[in-house]
DNA sequence: GTGTTGACATGCT
DNA sequence: AAGCATGCCAACA
């Protein structure tokens, strides 16, 4: 795998905050590389155990859980209710999801 | 070199 | 809103 893009994508996930999750797709577009969602995925599911990236902060675009079902999921639901995030089913709600088009959000 | 496989996305019905 | 079809592109066999 492209070590730009492994490095970029990294970041970009070590980046989104507690409390807020993004997608496949957007971590792909934020890493300068539009087409590869899936391969987000493919790293994603390379990660050891042990890594500190919050990979449980990135959904599939519509908000589902990719791994809806499996071990990995439940624990990634978990970690999602621990910091605050509402899990409706195996889906989380747009509201969620960090706007990267919006980087300097004005206080209320 | 060819075909299959995905922690995905988008458009159409 | 929910499902189905197509596109995507590096890794693998």
């Amino acid at each position: 795998m492209n070590p730009e893009f492994r490095d970029a994508v990294y970041q970009i996930v070590a980046a989104i905050p507690a409390g807020k999750v993004s997608s496949y797709g957007a971590v792909a577009r934020q890493a300068g590389f539009p087409r590869h969602a899936r391969f987000v995925g493919r790293l994603m599911s390379q990660l050891p155990q042990g890594s500190r990236l919050p990979w449980h902060r990135v959904l599939r675009g519509d908000g589902r859980i990719a791994l809806a079902g499996t071990p990995s999921g439940e624990i990634q639901v978990q970690r999602l209710s621990d910091e605050g995030v509402a899990v409706l089913g195996d889906k989380v709600p747009r509201r969620y999801f960090t706007d990267w088009s919006h980087p300097a959000p004005p206080p209320a």
